[in-house]
RNA sequence: CGGGGUGUAGCGCAGUCUGGUAGCGCACAUGCUUUGGGAGCAUGGGGCCGGGGGUUCGAAUCCCUUCACCCCGACCA
C-alpha cells in the first residue's frame, strides 16, 4: 500500500508501445537534456545534453581532422543575392529562411538571410581563396547552428535553429570530389556504427531526395524503435554545380582555367534524437558508454557507515585518473531507490554500487545500463574491470539496435508487401529509376525512398511500383 | 498548414461549467531518525493562475485577442 502511494508520484514514461512519440517527449523532457523557450522551434541545451553534444563534437572533429580538414568560422548573414545564385539551391530553401531586414534604425538596402547552410558563402570565399591548382584541395569544415523556419518542430529532430557542422570541399578533379564525399560518407557510417551504436544504412538517395543544388547526394539512414528511418547524416557531391555560378575556378598545370568540384556534408544535434530512439525504453535513456557524459555512476550504500565513502572517493579517483568520465555521487539526502531511478533514466551505461557488505567482500556491485545484468566486480582490478564492461555495453547496444534492424528489414516484390512492410521497418525493393514510381509510392504508402545501397545485387528484376524493368536496388521507409 | 488538446509554485495536477481574492502531492529549506530499487516524522519558504485587452463592485474562472507547447495528419535534416 505504501507502495502503491509512492508509485503515485514518480513520474510516468508512455511506454513506447502505446504511443511512441510521446514516449520520446517524455524522454527527452525528464532526462534533462533540453529545455523549451521563449522563441517557437528554438530549445536551449541543458548541460546534460549540451554535453552529449560536445562528445559527439570531439569525437567527429577528430575524425575530419585525420582525414584532411581544417575548421573555419563563417558569417551567420548570407546576402540575399548570393542566395539567388544557384537556382536548384534557392528553390529548395527559399521557403524556409529567415529574414533579416533591419539594422538598428536603417532598414537594409538589400536583405540578409539568417544561414540554413552555408554553401553560397563557402562558394564566395573559396572564388577569393583558390588562384592555383596548388591552392586543392581546400577541405574546410564549420560547427555552428543555422535556422530553417519549418512549419513544425520537434526537440532535437526538427527545431527552427539546430546546432550542427557543414564540412565544404573543393577538388581539382571530379575524381577527388567523388572520392571525398564517399570518404566523409564512410566517416560518418562508422561513427554511427562505433560511437553511437547506431546501425544505419549507407547509400545513394534518389534525385528526388537528393539536396537543393546537389549532383548526387549519399546519406547513412538510420532505424528508429518505431520503425521508421532517420536520416543521421549527408554528403554532397555538388560537381560543378555551384563553381559556376560563382566563378570559382583555378588555373591547372597546363594554364588553362578550370572550374573546381565542390563537395559538402552534415551532421547535426538530430543525432542526439536518433540515439534516445535508437536506444531508449521504459526506463527513459540508454547512452552509448562513447559519448555517454558520465559513463560510470558511484553510489554509497549506508554512507555512513564505516569507510563506505573513503572507498568510494578512492575508486572515483582511481576510475577518474584511468580516464573514465566517472560521477561519484554522494548526495546523501537522497535514498540510494532514488538515485537508481535517476541514472538510469539518464542513460548512465554503468552503475557501481558499494555498501558495507561490498567492502567485506573486497568487491564492488554492478549493473549494466543495456542488459540490467547485476554482478560484482573485485575492488583490486576495478579499471580494468570497469574498461571491459563499458566494451561490452558499447557492443551490446549496437548488437541489440541491429538485430532490431535485420528483424525490421524484409525485401518486398510487389505494392502489397512495401506497403506491409514500411508499416514497421525498412522495405527493400527493386526500383525502375522513375519519379513518378516514388511520388506513387510516397502516396499509396506515406513511405520515401531512402537510399541505394552500394550492393546492388538484384533481388528480381522488375520495378515494385510499375512492374517495368528495373536495375536499382532502393530501400524504402516511412521517415522522420 | 489542417484536426484535436494543454498552459495555475521547480515538476505533476485540482479549482474554471455555476466569478468572491488560490489549493493538493512531489520537490525545496531546517532538525532528528534513516540508507542494497523512488525513506519517516516535525516545522517552514515559494504562485500578480502564459501575455495583452474587455465585461464586472470584484476575474484563474465570462468575452475578445495573442503566444507557446503536446498528440494525429500533410511538408522538410
Amino acid at each position: 500500500m505504501a507502495k502503491e502511494s509512492k508509485q503515485a508520484f514518480v513520474q510516468h514514461i508512455t511506454p513506447r508501445d502505446e504511443n511512441f512519440s510521446q514516449w520520446y517527449t517524455d524522454v527527452v523532457r525528464m532526462a534533462d537534456l533540453m529545455d523549451y523557450t521563449p522563441v517557437r522551434g528554438c530549445i536551449a541545451l541543458k548541460p546534460y545534453g549540451n554535453r552529449i553534444w560536445e562528445l559527439i563534437r570531439e569525437e567527429l572533429d577528430q575524425r575530419f581532422k585525420e582525414t584532411g580538414h581544417e575548421n573555419v568560422s563563417m558569417p551567420m548573414l548570407i546576402p540575399e543575392s548570393l542566395l539567388l545564385k544557384e537556382a536548384e539551391h534557392v528553390e529548395g530553401f527559399a521557403p524556409e529562411v529567415a529574414w533579416v531586414t533591419q539594422g538598428g534604425d536603417e532598414v537594409l538596402q538589400e536583405r540578409l538571410a539568417i544561414r540554413p547552410t552555408s554553401e553560397t558563402m563557402f562558394c564566395t570565399m573559396f572564388a577569393q581563396w583558390v588562384q592555383s591548382w596548388r591552392d586543392l584541395p581546400m577541405k574546410y569544415n564549420q560547427w555552428c547552428s543555422v535556422m530553417r523556419w519549418e512549419k513544425t518542430t520537434r526537440p532535437f529532430l526538427r527545431t527552427t535553429e539546430f546546432w550542427w557542422q557543414e564540412g565544404h570541399t573543393v577538388h581539382a578533379t571530379p575524381e577527388e570530389a567523388q572520392e571525398e564525399t564517399l570518404l566523409m560518407l564512410e566517416v560518418y557510417r562508422s561513427f554511427c556504427e562505433d560511437i553511437l551504436a547506431v546501425p544505419v544504412f549507407a547509400g545513394q538517395k534518389s534525385d528526388k531526395e537528393k539536396f537543393a543544388g546537389a549532383r548526387a547526394t549519399y546519406s547513412v539512414e538510420a532505424m528508429m524503435q518505431d520503425g521508421k528511418a532517420l536520416q543521421a547524416g549527408t554528403t554532397h557531391n555538388f560537381g560543378t554545380n555551384f563553381s559556376v555560378p560563382f566563378n570559382i575556378q583555378y588555373q591547372n598545370r597546363e594554364g588553362e582555367l578550370a572550374y573546381v568540384h565542390e563537395t559538402s556534408w552534415g551532421m547535426s544535434t538530430r543525432l542526439i534524437g536518433a540515439i534516445i530512439m535508437t536506444h531508449g525504453d521504459e526506463r527513459g535513456l540508454k547512452l552509448p558508454p562513447a559519448i555517454a557524459p558520465h559513463q560510470v555512476v558511484i553510489l554509497p550504500i549506508a554512507a555512513h557507515k564505516g569507510s563506505v565513502l573513503d572507498v568510494c572517493e578512492q575508486t572515483y579517483q582511481q576510475l577518474k585518473q584511468a580516464g573514465f568520465r566517472v560521477k561519484l555521487d554522494d548526495r546523501d539526502h537522497l535514498s540510494p531507490g532514488w538515485k537508481f531511478n535517476e541514472w538510469e533514466l539518464k542513460g548512465v551505461p554503468l552503475r557501481i554500487e558499494i555498501g558495507p557488505r561490498d567492502i567485506e567482500n573486497g568487491v564492488v556491485s554492478y549493473m549494466r545500463r543495456d542488459s540490467f545484468e547485476k554482478g560484482t566486480l573485485p575492488l583490486n582490478g576495478i579499471v580494468e574491470g570497469v574498461f571491459e564492461l563499458l566494451k561490452s555495453v558499447q557492443q551490446g547496444m549496437f548488437g541489440l539496435a541491429e538485430a532490431f534492424r535485420v528483424e525490421r528489414t524484409r525485401d518486398v516484390h510487389n505494392m502489397e508487401e512495401l506497403a506491409r512492410q514500411v508499416q514497421q521497418g525498412y522495405a527493400r525493393a527493386m526500383w525502375c529509376g522513375e519519379r513518378a514510381c516514388e511520388d506513387h509510392i510516397k502516396e499509396e504508402t506515406s513511405a520515401t525512398s531512402r537510399n541505394m545501397p552500394f550492393d546492388q545485387t538484384p533481388l528480381d528484376n522488375h520495378c515494385v511500383c510499375c512492374g517495368k524493368p528495373a536495375d536499382k536496388v532502393m530501400y524504402f521507409a516511412k521517415a522522420y
